[in-house]
DNA sequence: CAAAATTTTGACCAGTTGGAAAAATGTTAG
DNA sequence: CTAACATTTTTCCAACTGGTCAAAATTTTG
């Protein structure tokens, strides 16, 4: 099960096989494989980056030769792109879904639980997302200035409003969408570094519950509304 | 100006040029060529990772022959090795600051602000511990094993000591310095994201500033002891 | 089933990679 | 000033890189 797929645009470009019809549907084999191929480009582009990973290493990893691979996405850039546009929709989904209508704190709460899962259900694509940004996103860089800065502008008056009305202590809800991330996202991508910190004992997967309580009670705290002193 | 040198361990291994006699001390030539050599390591590491970089790439940066090179650190691990271990004690100086005898807050709210001028300022080193965490710290493991986990342990006791004397609310102190970690280092890791959403406008200088408020209140009331409901 | 289309393979290629060897050039202590 | 050493350059290499191509094997379709 490689993501509980959105299917976002699944048509974008003719970037799989060549074949005489430009706009055929894709064949059984075809969906087939390039599942296996982007299953496996997951694996080991989270894990070199992009110029670090190989297509013989992804080609391995799916099990097929290299030029095989190579008939299904004609250059490891086409790759790349697919995972990262298809990782984008479901990455934001959490976000897109916090409610306007909703209260303040069971809404930031269950959006802060739901990225957490995140980090522990698919910590490949977080760090895949973390590699991108960490050199400058050069391949995605439309996207989150375009899209990605769209969604948060909306959730940040979102947030405003909750302020305005009271319900939540006014501060900077851009920065605060950044803590989530920063917060979530981090037990994911410095997976090691927490492991190793917590040692054997507390390292087990009971960290994301003792992580969960941790941020719910920062979170929780730190934005309840304070009379002015 | 590469980093403020703490000059840790200036002598783990003959890493260098390969001189008759081994221990002899560095000459002058040898001291600058380094210090360009791993400036220049540094910009290419943090931007490709160790697999994503060539030593070209850094003989190019650093304004030298790939051969030349090569004949101060014999292999390209050599030059990541040396980096991630001056780095390492750099990077944990400021949480070895933290003091027992100060008061929480004070101590934490420094913790946080000299965490952020080094995301501000030194975002290459952030970027090539972040990629180093990403690949699993294959080069740096026991270093971040023993080292680091020794001095988180430390660290924990005093915050759990604040906590005992109601100083400080209760809470888990080593996912409290994780999140201190992750809000802050964001703003190195993920600058490119930073800024795309904070847009031309917000996104400037001042972003540094609005962080350190932002996480300044975010810590200070998440962190208040509570009284038992 | 046979023809048409798709999928897989094996051989190949030009450019890049990390690194070795040795010759040529600088630098410095006596 | 010169011998001993340190540094730099030139040349080279084997392994790996992303990618091509035509032929063979397989699947789909009429």
């Amino acid at each position: 099960m490689p993501f509980p797929k959105l299917n976002a645009a699944e048509a974008t470009e003719a970037s799989g096989a060549r074949q005489k019809d430009e706009n055929r549907p894709l064949t059984r084999i075809q969906r087939e494989k390039q599942d296996i191929i982007l299953e496996a480009a997951l694996e080991v582009f989270s894990l070199h980056g992009f110029r670090g990973a190989t297509i013989d290493q992804i080609a391995a990893q799916a099990g097929m030769s290299k030029p095989n691979l190579l008939y299904y996405f004609p250059r490891k850039e086409d790759i790349h792109r697919r995972l990262m546009s298809e990782l984008l929709v479901t990455w934001l989904a959490p976000l897109r879904e916090m409610d306007e209508n909703g209260d303040p704190f069971p809404e930031i709460r269950s959006y802060i639980r739901r990225k957490l899962e995140m980090a522990r259900d698919f910590p490949r694509e977080s760090r895949l997302f973390a590699n991108e940004m960490l050199q400058g996103a050069p391949r995605i860089r439309e996207m989150i200035e375009v899209d990605l800065k769209a969604l948060v502008d909306e959730k940040a008056k979102v947030l405003l409003t909750w302020m305005d009305q009271g319900k939540l202590a006014r501060t900077d809800p851009y920065h605060l969408i950044f803590s989530i991330w920063a917060t979530t996202q981090h037990y994911a991508d410095f997976d090691v570094q927490v492991r190793a910190v917590l040692g054997p004992g507390r390292g087990g997967e009971g960290r994301f519950e003792d992580a969960a309580r941790y941020l719910e009670q920062l979170f929780l705290f730190g934005l309840t509304p304070r009379p002015k002193s």
